[in-house]
DNA sequence: GCTTGAATTGAACACGCGTTCAGATACCGT
DNA sequence: ACGGTATCTGAACGCGTGTTCAATTCAAGC
């Protein structure tokens, strides 16, 4: 098979995620042409297909792959909902701004996925947004959060969070780590007991 | 000219650009061909050259009517930050509520303009957010408001309002006044003095 | 009913797309 | 040095794209 030996095989079939991600978030999948891949790859358009079935699999593998990731790079660390949300939102910026094309990708490109694709990523990322909500809830419970809606919050949280990547850029007026505190800050006071 | 009169032009003419604006939404702007436009109007690809220079305008005037609108129809009402701020909120909701396929595109079809139309809607989004800044400086210079960054706030508190769009529908579990009310208690106590 | 000009068609243009595949090439174990 | 196979090329396929334009249809004024 192809995907086995070879010195070529163990850069080219990862140089080709790395390129279609790259282009992918600078110019979109439809305006992504596999020709492109393939030229900034270093190859013909027609050797891409030794590595992937479509280009439908190349975006579909590239979203799986980075929820996936995002999953299970991050379990509740226990310390009561106030510490669990601390450790959420500083994961959540800090994964973000570290991959800020597939990020970008996995927020931008749903629409170009195939219907069962589609489903699958949608799942993935509703496992993300009910781990937020299960923290908020056991806060609520507990009386250290008030909200007047639990699905609310948690949606409000993660466009708060996620909203960083449209603006941070690295060698800016902030660090990462300051932009993480600033923001921690305005959700723990969102959701927190006036 | 072709503008002027006839029976035929006073509808053709805005049914493109409601037919333009419902198939990108939908679609994206890469992935609308201007013969599905052209059938969604009921008329063939060359008619729709009689109203617009090229698809590209089509964009790039949805996009900046959009803005305009946005910003004409807001100014500051007076009575304070927390006022002003609380006023900011809803107008923002409530516009986005009401007009979802107009903001879906201002947010997601910003690759696909040109330079110099790319330019011009960054300066009117721009102009938008330095608005909410100017409520956000004068409150915390009124010791109203306290946080950690101005610039940073400002950002927050769209990403938070805007993420509304992303799962409201009509006819779910809370009213367009609801999701107003809930938002504009969780954007308050973030930039709230604790 | 005829003339006039706007509104629209439908075919054509050059081009780029995703994908396939027979043939060439480069590399490895022996 | 050779055989085999993993890797890649380059051309081709059918199709869809944005845009143009001569020719046609349509609606209204006289």
């Amino acid at each position: 098979m192809a995907r086995t030996q070879g010195s070529h095989a163990q850069t080219t079939g990862p140089k080709i995620r790395d390129m279609a991600l790259r282009l992918f978030a600078q110019q979109g999948y439809a305006a992504t042409s596999m020709r492109q891949i393939a030229a900034a790859v270093g190859v013909q358009a027609g050797a891409l297909y030794l590595y992937t079935p479509d280009k439908q699999a190349l975006l579909f593998e590239l979203m799986r792959d980075h929820l996936n990731d995002l999953l299970s790079t991050w379990t509740p660390p226990g310390g009561g909902p106030m510490a669990e949300l601390e450790d959420f939102a500083r994961h959540h910026i800090r994964y973000h701004l570290d991959r800020p094309d597939l990020v970008f990708i996995a927020y931008m490109e749903l629409r170009n996925l195939t219907p069962e694709n589609f489903a699958v990523i949608e799942a993935l990322r509703r496992d993300y947004e009910n781990r937020l909500e299960a923290i908020l809830r056991a806060g609520r419970a507990a009386g250290i959060f008030a909200m007047a809606d639990t699905k609310l919050a948690t949606m409000a949280v993660i466009s708060l969070l996620t909203g960083v990547t449209t603006w941070f850029r690295d060698g800016g007026r902030l660090s990462r780590s300051d932009v993480e505190t600033i923001y921690w800050e305005m959700v723990r006071k969102a959701v927190s007991v006036p």
